[in-house]
DNA sequence: CAGCAGGGGGCGT
DNA sequence: CGCCCCCTGCTGA
């Protein structure tokens, strides 16, 4: 186009427009800078510049990295970061839809700030946006809200990044120490780095930013970036950047790598995080004795983290409204609890090892999920959701309260579920919290969890929508396995009542212990009791394995769906022990985060005074107790 | 090397 | 004029 060209007097510079001249004129050769920063002595000539610094007093969103947790405060950072860290994954993260960490609501005082910078930039974005931001703040809000705030205004973002630590590299690299690097330095306190104007930025921030929106929202970008991908496109209003070579190879390349990527990551991670995992355990008990405060911190960071990556994943897709009328809840709930967290920092210091596993968890779920389609990140979310938030759970204290919504909520929610994508997101939300708050309600609803994740499901898939209420299956599995397992119980009724929830699932192949555990925690199986399960093994590990376990055996219903789950969640989660699938590691690793030692002492059946030296062998056994009840007293009943 | 922030240019409104 | 994006410079790890 033969524009007119306009061109600078003062050097060479060349614009179509002569707008553009004299925009370059003014900035590059013209010194006065009207625009002042109110909070830093920054000036400049540039409007767009100015905004976006003093959005860094502001508001400093907080780009989240899908790959890891690394924050930008910028698009173009974010960008950058990706495409040098990134690079060779999949991931064609869409910075503008990333999501940013607002954070809502709440004691801060800058909500507004937050909300209205989120607003912003959601309705640039898009749809998607509102996902995410939506995940954002509820992931923030969850359990980082409060914790934002406090840690926020000791540094700045350090914060954000203290909640995941390898996640992000698992397609690049395994090499998790890379990642883990990042996040250590930044979480202890990482003052960022930055120059004059970057320090007294900080000062304005924290006074004005508490929104503090890192904290943990990272997870969610994993998966609002899968989702960004697709989205990506279209949001980006321009496609020409897109276009661009990088990120189009990228993306198109993606879908596919993407999946195979994860996949071997995933692997990999599990086994890091079973690892982890149990020397997370060990440490956890440790530094129980030692601080309790440091515990909760972990506690609740571990916990926020998982339910917002579970969370994240579901929401985007389904459910952002639905999911905001969870946020209050989980919020509400979670609160309190990390309120004492604020110091998140000191506990990522301490516990980088922690984070680590549960970040390699959510990777490995993650995963899993995103791969492939929505249907399958839905599932693995609903999966996901329970099982990280049983994780969160191991505080005795935290289920409490919960149990009581869970019951309610749970069952309402399979019913209605059924309708449609709102419903199911609106159910599963519910069904998050619900299952979060307690396994027991699992079990004892059980069907209800499940029913809540296949409907969702199959709603999504929409090509599946077969009925969950097909127990069928369920029962099939669990008397498959009761045969095999059928072992010398026969007794114990009182035993077999309390069992039956716990069966279906343990009876599987692997980690029975893992459906003991289920067991004891599930109180509220009306029928009976949970005495005999261990004692200890129930104590703090909620277990993501219950919920699977609950789930399968509620329903067979959608086996595709439901098994696809499943193994998305035992990957998670179990994954560490199926995937070994082996028992050596099981009884502890895997599900229980029980270190055990105290458990070892003796193991002696209750059921038949057998003793086992292992905890494996022991909980195996008393599994086909349970088992075995289990599947008497269905029939029983069936009949009658 | 990675992250952050600013500068500067292109394009759309 | 505003928004977005790319590039560059500086700094800390």
């Amino acid at each position: 186009m033969a524009v007119s060209w306009v061109g600078c007097e003062s050097c060479n510079y060349l614009a179509a427009n002569q707008h553009e001249v004299t925009r370059h004129a003014r900035q590059v050769h013209n010194g006065p800078k009207p625009l002042s920063c109110p909070y830093c002595d920054y000036k400049t000539a540039d409007r767009s510049n100015f905004k976006k610094h003093v959005e860094l007093h502001l508001n400093p969103r907080q780009f989240l990295c899908p790959l890891c947790k690394y924050a930008a405060s910028k698009k173009c950072n974010l960008q950058y970061h990706i495409k040098s860290r990134h690079s060779g994954c999949n991931v064609s993260v869409d910075v503008s839809k990333v999501k940013l960490r607002v954070k809502k609501p709440g004691p801060d005082g800058a909500e507004e700030n937050a909300d209205s910078r989120a607003s912003k930039l959601d309705n640039s974005s898009s749809i998607e946006e509102d996902f995410d931001m939506d995940d954002g703040d509820e992931h923030e809000a969850v359990d980082s809200s409060p914790i934002n705030l406090s840690i926020r205004k000791s540094s700045r973002p350090s914060v954000a990044q203290p909640s995941q630590s390898e996640t992000p590299d698992k397609a690049q690299k395994k090499s998790s120490a890379t990642s883990e690097k990042e996040k250590l330095p930044k979480l202890k306190d990482k003052v960022e780095p930055e120059k004059k104007v970057t320090t007294r930025q900080k000062k304005a921030e924290k006074v004005n930013e508490n929104p503090a929106e890192n904290t943990t929202v990272k997870e969610t970008q994993t998966e609002t970036i899968t989702a960004a991908v697709n989205t990506d496109t279209k949001v980006k209003r321009r496609v020409k950047k897109l276009p661009a070579e990088k990120q189009t190879v990228q993306d198109q390349a993606e879908v596919p790598q993407s999946q195979k990527d994860q996949m071997e990551t995933e692997k990999s991670d599990q086994q890091k995080s079973k690892e982890e995992r149990i020397v997370r355990q060990k440490v956890t008990k440790e530094e129980e004795k030692l601080r309790p405060e440091k515990e909760k911190e972990q506690q609740k960071n571990e916990s926020s983290g998982k339910e917002n990556k579970s969370l994240n994943k579901p929401r985007k897709y389904g459910s952002r409204k639905s999911e905001k009328i969870t946020e209050p809840v989980e919020e509400a709930q979670q609160k309190p609890e990390s309120h004492e967290k604020n110091q998140k920092e000191k506990v990522v210091k301490e516990k980088p090892s922690k984070r680590k596993s549960v970040e390699a968890l959510d990777l490995s779920q993650k995963c899993s999920s995103e791969t492939p389609s929505k249907a399958r990140r839905l599932k693995a979310t609903s999966a996901e959701k329970v099982q990280s938030k049983p994780a969160s759970e191991d505080k005795p204290n935290d289920a409490t309260p919960i149990q009581q919504k869970s019951n309610g909520t749970t069952p309402v929610k399979q019913k209605k579920t059924r309708s449609s994508n709102k419903k199911a997101t609106g159910l599963r939300q519910a069904v998050d919290p619900a299952k979060d708050k307690t396994r027991s309600v699992n079990s004892l609803t059980t069907e209800a969890p499940e029913a809540s994740v296949q409907l969702d499901n199959s709603k999504q898939t929409t090509n599946s929508e077969h009925q969950p209420t097909e127990n069928s299956p369920a029962q099939k599995k669990t008397s498959t396995d009761d045969t095999v397992s059928a072992v010398s119980e026969k007794t114990l009724d009182k035993p077999s009542k309390k069992m039956d929830v716990s069966p279906s699932c343990s009876s599987g192949e692997d980690t029975p212990s893992s459906a003991e555990d289920r067991p004891a925690p599930t109180f509220l199986k009306p029928t009976s009791p949970p005495s005999l399960v261990l004692p200890s093994q129930r104590i703090k590990p909620a277990d993501p394995e219950d919920d699977e376990g609950i789930h399968s055996s509620h329903e067979g219903g959608s086996d595709i769906s439901d098994s696809a789950s499943e193994g998305s969640d035992d990957s998670g989660l179990n994954g560490n022990g199926a995937g070994s699938g082996k028992m050596a590691n099981d009884p502890e690793t895997p599900t229980d985060e029980i270190p055990t030692p105290t458990e070892l002492k003796s193991h002696m059946c209750i059921f038949c005074d057998r003793t086992f030296p292992l905890e494996v062998e022991y909980r195996r056994h008393l599994n086909r107790h349970l088992v075995n009840v289990y599947y008497m007293d269905n029939t029983a009943k069936g009949q009658k």
